[in-house]
DNA sequence: GACTACTGTCATATT
DNA sequence: ATAATATGACAGTAG
C-alpha cells in the first residue's frame, strides 16, 4: 500500500512546482493528507471518508475553509491557468488511472484465482519408519489420478519467485521426510498457490486465526506430545480433554499419536494410486463410500488442531464441545495465547485488516458466511469437522453458517475422535489456513495444528501483495458491514448518492478502530451523503450562477472603463461575481451582489438606499448622481477628490506600458501619482482576491466531485469484491468436495478406507497429492514453520 | 447584539 | 529587480 501511496501522493505535490521546503511540507500535510485520507478510506483503512467528505462536518470545513485550508497551497489554479484544464481536476486524472489500474490488476488476479488447478492427483501413502524418517512406499508416478471433478489443469510455465521458493522448500522438506514423490512435471501451479494462499488468508481474516498454526503453539503441542509419550498425561494441560482423549483414543506407543479406536492402526506403507483405489472401490464397495466415513474421520480435524496448538490449548478448546466443562484459567490462557498470536499476525498483515476481521461482530454477514466466529475459531472448526464428517455430499452444509455454529451437541462425538496429532491436508492446505473454508471439515480440525507455517506452505507468502489487496478489500467490506446480500443493493445505493457508507453501524470493530469517528457510515451515511449532496448542489449553483468567468469580469471592467468615470453598469456589477444576465444589473438588486463599497458617502445613504425604478421620476438626475456617488468605491472617491484625470479602470487595467504612457501624458503631482499607484495596486489586488476566492471555490467543488467519484469507485470495488468472495466460496466448496471425494476413495492394501484421523492428503509442490500420516505432516509443518516466520520478520 | 456571508484591503509570498 | 499575481488575515458592511 505504501508504494501505491507514494506513487499517488508525489504526483500531486508535483503540481506545485518547486516550492520551498516549508511550503512543500505544508502541502503534504494539508492537501496530501486529505488525499491520503481519501485514498486510505478507499482502500478500506478506517479513515471514514464519509465523515470528511461531507463538507458539512467540521473536519472538512476546517481543512478546506479554515485557516489551514487544505487547498491553500495547492497550485491547482496554476495548472489550470497554464493548461486551461478548468474542468479537469489534476488529481482526478491520477486517481482514475490509479484505480483503473488497480481494478484491472485485481481483476486479472481474480481470474486465475478462480481457476481450479487441475492437476494430476497423485495419492501417496507415506509412512514413517521407526527412526522418524518417512519413505514413500511406492513412489510410483503412476499413482496419478485424474481428478474427475473437473479441476482444470493450470500448470503454467509462470512461476513467481515466491512460488518457486515455497515449492522448493516444500519439496525439500518432503524429501527430508522421504515422503516426497518423485519430482513431477506439474508442481503446484501459481494459481494453486495463489488460491490456497488467498483462502488461507481469508481464513485468517475470518477468524480462523493463524495462531492456530503458529509455531509456538505447535511447539507447545509437540512438547505436550512428548510429555505424553514419556510420562503420560500428567501434563498440566491434560484436563478433561486429555482424559477424554485417553479414554477414546488409542495412542500410538511409538509416535504418541492417538487415533480413534476403530481406526485401523499401523501406518500403512503402501501407496495406492487413486486409480487403484478407485478400482478397489469399484470392486469392493460401490461409490458413496466416502459418505460413510465414520465419526472417526472427524478425528482428522481434531488431530490437526493438536499440532497447531498446544495440547492443552487444543483440549481446552475442544473440551467445551466435548465435555462442556473447562477451567476458566485454561480458557483465559488460551485466549491470551490466541491474542498474542493474533498480534503477531496483525504485524504481518494489514493492521486494520486484522483488527477489523477479528473484531468483526458475530453478526457480521461476511464473517458468518465466510468465517468462523472470531472468538471461537477452533470450536467452530471442530464442529465443522463434525458436520463434514458425514460425507462429501454434506460439504456445503459444512460451510453454512448454521453448521459452523454447531453447538456443543456434536461435541460428544468429537471427543472420541480427537486424536492428539495427525497430519492433515492442513499441513499443506491447512498451513495456508485454508482449512476453515477450503477443506473438508475433518481437515479443518487438523489444519489448525499443522497450520500454514509449518508445512512447506507452498501458498504462503506467494501472494503477499495480492493478498494485501485482498485483505484490504475484505477489510473494507467487513468493516463496512458489507455482505453479499447487500452487494446487490450497493449499486442503487451509491448511484442514488446515498454515499459509500455501507451499514457499519452494526460493526463494533469499525467503531473501535476509528475511535467512534467512524460512528457508522451507515447511520451517518445517509445524513452525511445528503449533506454532501446538498452542499455540492449549493456549491454548484453558486459556482454556476454566482461567478462569471475571468473573461467576463474583464469584459465588464473594460466596459466600465470605456464608459467613463463611474458607469452604472460597472457600479452595480463590477464588484460582484454575479452573472450580469442573472442580476440584470438593476440597482435594487445590487445588494444581492454584496457590493460592499467602502467609500459609500454617508450623505448618500439616506438619499438613495435602493431606490426603486419609480423613484427616479423627478430629480432623477440628482438621485442618480447620488446613487452613483454612493456606489463609488473609496478609491474612486479619492481619485475624484484628487482630480485624477482618468478612470480607475484604466488605472487598474491598463498594461504597464500604456499605464506609464498615460501617466506621462499628464502633469501629476506626487500625491496624485501615489494615489494612482495605490489605486492600481488595490484594484489589481481586488481582482486577484476575487480570482483567488473563485479558485478556492472551484477547488472545493473539484474536491467534492473527486470525492463523489471515489465513492463511486469504492462502491464498485466493493461490489466486485463481493462477487469475488462469492466465487471464492464456491471454489472452496468445490475443493472441499474434491478432497473428500479423493480421500474417500483411497483404500489401503486391505481395501479399507483410510482414516481421516490418521491420514491426510497433502499437496506436493509438483501438483501431486500425497497421502501421508498426519504425524508426518505435522513434523513437516513444524520444520517449515520457522521459514515463513523468518521471512516475514 | 451576535452571527454569517461577502468584499475590499493589506502584507507577504510566489511567479 | 520589478511587476504581476496569489493568498492569508483582517475588517467593514449588510442581511
Amino acid at each position: 500500500m505504501e508504494s501505491h501511496l507514494v506513487a499517488f501522493v508525489i504526483p500531486i505535490s508535483g503540481f506545485s512546482g518547486n516550492p520551498p521546503a516549508m511550503l512543500s511540507l505544508k502541502k503534504y500535510l494539508t492537501e496530501g493528507l486529505l488525499q491520503f485520507t481519501i485514498l486510505l478510506s478507499l482502500i478500506g483503512v478506517r479513515v471514514d471518508v464519509d465523515t470528511y467528505l461531507t463538507s458539512q462536518l467540521p473536519p472538512l470545513r476546517e481543512i478546506i475553509l479554515g485557516p489551514s485550508s487544505a487547498y491553500t497551497q495547492t497550485q491547482f489554479h496554476n495548472l489550470r491557468n497554464t493548461l486551461d484544464g478548468y474542468g479537469i481536476h489534476p488529481k482526478s486524472i491520477d486517481l482514475d488511472n490509479y484505480f483503473t489500474a488497480r481494478r484491472l490488476l485485481s481483476q486479472v488476479r481474480a481470474l486465475d484465482r478462480f481457476q481450479v488447478p487441475t492437476t494430476e492427483v497423485n495419492a501417496w501413502l507415506v509412512h514413517r519408519d521407526p527412526e522418524g524418517s518417512v519413505s514413500g512406499s511406492q513412489p510410483n508416478s503412476g499413482l496419478a489420478l485424474e481428478s474427475s471433478s473437473g479441476l482444470q489443469d493450470v500448470t503454467g510455465p509462470d512461476n513467481g519467485v515466491r512460488e518457486s521458493e515455497t515449492e522448493q522448500g516444500f519439496g525439500e522438506d518432503l524429501e527430508d521426510l522421504g515422503a516426497v514423490a518423485p519430482p513431477v512435471s506439474g508442481d503446484l501451479t501459481k494459481e494453486d498457490i495463489d488460491l490456497i494462499d488467498i483462502l488461507w488468508r481469508q481464513d485468517i481474516d475470518l477468524g480462523a486465526g493463524r495462531e492456530v498454526f503458529d509455531y509456538s503453539h505447535r511447539q507447545k503441542e509437540q512438547d505436550v506430545e512428548k510429555e505424553l509419550r514419556d510420562g503420560g498425561e500428567q501434563d498440566t494441560w491434560a484436563g478433561e480433554g486429555a482424559e477424554a482423549l485417553a479414554r477414546n483414543l488409542l495412542v500410538d506407543g511409538e509416535t504418541g499419536e492417538s487415533f480413534p479406536a476403530q481406526v485401523p492402526s499401523g501406518e500403512d506403507q503402501t501407496a495406492l494410486s487413486l486409480e487403484e483405489c478407485l478400482r478397489l472401490l469399484e470392486a469392493t464397495c460401490p461409490f458413496g463410500e466416502n459418505a460413510e466415513f465414520p465419526a472417526d474421520i472427524s478425528s482428522i480435524t481434531e488431530a490437526v488442531p493438536t499440532e497447531s496448538e498446544p495440547p492443552a490449548l487444543q483440549n481446552n478448546l475442544l473440551s467445551p464441545l466435548l465435555t462442556g466443562t473447562e477451567s476458566p484459567f485454561d480458557l483465559e490462557q488460551q485466549w491470551q495465547d490466541l491474542m498474542s498470536i493474533m498480534e503477531m499476525q496483525a504485524m504481518e498483515v494489514n493492521t486494520s485488516a486484522s483488527e477489523i476481521l477479528y473484531n468483526a461482530p458475530p453478526g457480521d454477514p461476511l464473517s458468518t458466511n465466510y468465517s468462523l466466529a472470531p472468538n471461537t475459531p477452533i470450536n467452530q472448526n471442530v464442529s465443522l469437522h463434525q458436520a463434514s464428517l458425514g460425507g462429501c455430499s454434506q460439504d456445503f452444509l459444512l460451510f453454512s453458517p448454521e453448521v459452523e455454529s454447531l453447538p456443543v451437541a456434536s461435541s460428544s462425538t468429537l471427543l472420541p475422535l480427537a486424536p492428539s496429532n495427525s497430519t492433515s491436508l492442513n499441513s499443506t492446505f491447512g498451513s495456508t489456513n485454508l482449512t476453515g473454508l477450503f477443506f473438508p471439515p475433518q481437515l479443518n480440525g487438523t489444519a489448525n495444528d499443522t497450520a500454514g507455517p509449518e508445512l512447506p506452505d507452498p501458498l504462503g507468502g506467494l501472494l503477499d501483495e495480492a493478498m494485501l489487496d485482498e485483505i484490504s478489500l475484505m477489510d473494507l467490506a467487513i468493516e463496512e458491514g458489507f455482505n453479499p446480500v447487500q452487494a446487490s443493493q450497493l449499486e442503487e445505493e451509491f448511484d442514488s448518492d446515498s454515499g459509500l457508507s455501507l451499514d457499519s453501524s452494526h460493526s463494533p470493530s469499525s467503531l473501535s478502530s476509528s475511535e467512534g469517528s467512524s460512528s457508522s457510515s451507515s447511520s451517518s451515511s445517509s445524513s452525511s451523503s445528503s449533506a454532501s449532496s446538498s452542499a455540492s448542489s449549493s456549491f454548484s449553483e453558486e459556482g454556476a450562477v454566482g461567478y462569471s468567468s475571468d473573461s467576463e469580469t474583464l469584459d465588464l471592467e473594460e466596459a466600465e472603463g470605456a464608459v467613463g468615470y463611474q458607469p452604472e453598469y460597472s457600479k452595480f456589477c463590477r464588484m460582484s461575481y454575479q452573472d450580469p444576465a442573472q442580476l440584470s444589473c438593476l440597482p435594487y438588486l445590487e445588494h444581492v451582489g454584496h457590493n460592499h463599497t467602502y467609500n459609500m458617502a454617508p450623505s448618500a445613504l439616506d438619499s438613495a438606499d435602493l431606490p426603486p425604478p419609480s423613484a427616479l421620476k423627478k430629480g432623477s438626475k440628482e438621485k442618480q448622481a447620488d446613487f452613483l456617488d454612493k456606489q463609488m468605491s473609496r478609491d474612486e472617491h479619492r481619485a475624484r477628490a484628487m482630480k485624477i484625470p482618468f478612470t480607475n479602470d484604466k488605472i487598474i487595467n491598463l498594461p504597464v506600458e500604456e499605464f506609464n504612457e498615460l501617466l506621462s501624458k499628464y502633469q501629476l503631482s506626487e500625491a496624485q501619482l501615489s494615489l494612482i499607484r495605490d489605486i492600481r495596486r488595490r484594484g489589481k489586488n481586488k481582482m486577484a482576491a476575487q480570482n483567488c476566492r473563485k479558485r478556492k471555490l472551484d477547488t472545493i467543488l473539484n474536491l467534492e466531485r473527486d470525492v463523489e467519484d471515489l465513492q463511486r469507485d469504492k462502491a464498485r470495488l466493493l461490489r466486485e469484491k463481493v462477487e469475488f468472495l462469492r466465487s471464492l466460496r464456491q471454489m472452496k466448496q468445490k475443493v472441499q468436495s474434491l478432497y473428500q471425494e479423493v480421500f474417500g476413495r483411497l483404500r489401503d492394501e486391505n481395501g479399507r478406507p483410510y482414516s481421516p484421523s490418521q491420514y491426510a492428503l497433502q499437496y506436493a509442490g509438483d501438483g501431486s497429492v500425497l497421502l501421508i500420516p498426519r504425524t508426518m505432516a505435522d513434523q513437516q509443518a513444524r520444520r517449515q514453520e520457522r521459514k515463513p516466520k523468518d521471512r516475514r520478520k
